[in-house]
DNA sequence: AAGTAATTGATACATGGTATCAATAATCTG
DNA sequence: CAGATTATTGATACCATGTATCAATTACTT
């Protein structure tokens, strides 16, 4: 599990509020996810899905990691391993840190980044409404290992 | 084209410096993203090659954008409209905003984001060696006419 | 100008993701 | 609780984006 994701049971409330159903399949789906030590693809996913249960179809698969997606319980990694690889999200903490040796990904404290952001709208006059940052390098484990 | 961006020129003698032949289609190519005030994705940099020079390869195309982004010339702009559309780069300024309403991409001055990454290399002991960050908003132009 | 090596374009192919639709499972209604 | 209703599921077929192959071409070397 991430060093600090929401509780699988904190996923199935969102879920639930809202308005969708809450199945054993979404049950498993969001388990994987936040116990992953790892960014996952759908793909990925799926085939950890058909380990506990093998009949679990690939468009389920899809589907559901697009509501996550959308729900904002999931987002997507960019520029590891391509694009298409989710960690589970923390509402609060939005700078992420991947480790381009063991893969491990971390949120890091985003209030220097709430500051840049505000900086950035008054310096240029655009009214920034999202942003996506992502930080590489070597995590301090891998750094004692090497 | 984007509002401050390296000049087609120096785009041929960086990809003449790495060894790489220079030729009529690579130079085609770097014209079309140089001038592009939105981010193109490879496919639409080949339907825009074609218009001028109707028998141009698609491969050929794509492996040009590759090795323009392998060499740092382009730049994947993630999470608008997927994350398959590319920016020439600036060297010096790193943080890219996009504006939702008319799509235009804009660099932005990335001095807050050098700050940023060493105050996160300082407090969690990781090694940062690359950053990625995205603003997305309604730009000042948009603001106007809304 | 001839030889060598990289680039190109056409085609076929692989991969990742989506649309369809009948079957199933979950909720709602009485 | 039984039946009606609706969303979810899984299988399959499909599409889009990107890649491998390879003969033909183009650009450099001498």
């Amino acid at each position: 599990m991430l060093s600090n994701t929401i509780k699988p049971e904190d996923w199935l409330a969102e879920l639930d509020e809202s308005g969708l159903r809450v199945t054993a399949v979404q049950e498993m789906l969001i388990d994987i996810f936040a116990h992953s030590e790892y960014p996952l693809s759908t793909e990925q996913a799926w085939h950890v899905a058909r380990q506990s249960r093998p009949k679990t179809g690939r468009a389920t698969v899809y589907r559901m990691v697009e509501k996550l997606e959308n729900l904002g319980l999931v987002r997507r990694v960019h520029g590891y391993q391509g694009c298409s690889r989710f960690v589970p999200t923390l509402p609060e903490l939005m700078m992420l840190f991947i480790c381009l040796d063991c893969g491990h990904a971390n949120y890091l404290d985003s209030q220097p980044l709430d500051h840049l952001i505000q900086h950035s709208e008054d310096t240029s006059g655009h009214h920034i409404t999202d942003s996506q940052l992502q930080l590489y390098g070597i995590c301090a484990t891998c750094q004692q290992d090497a």
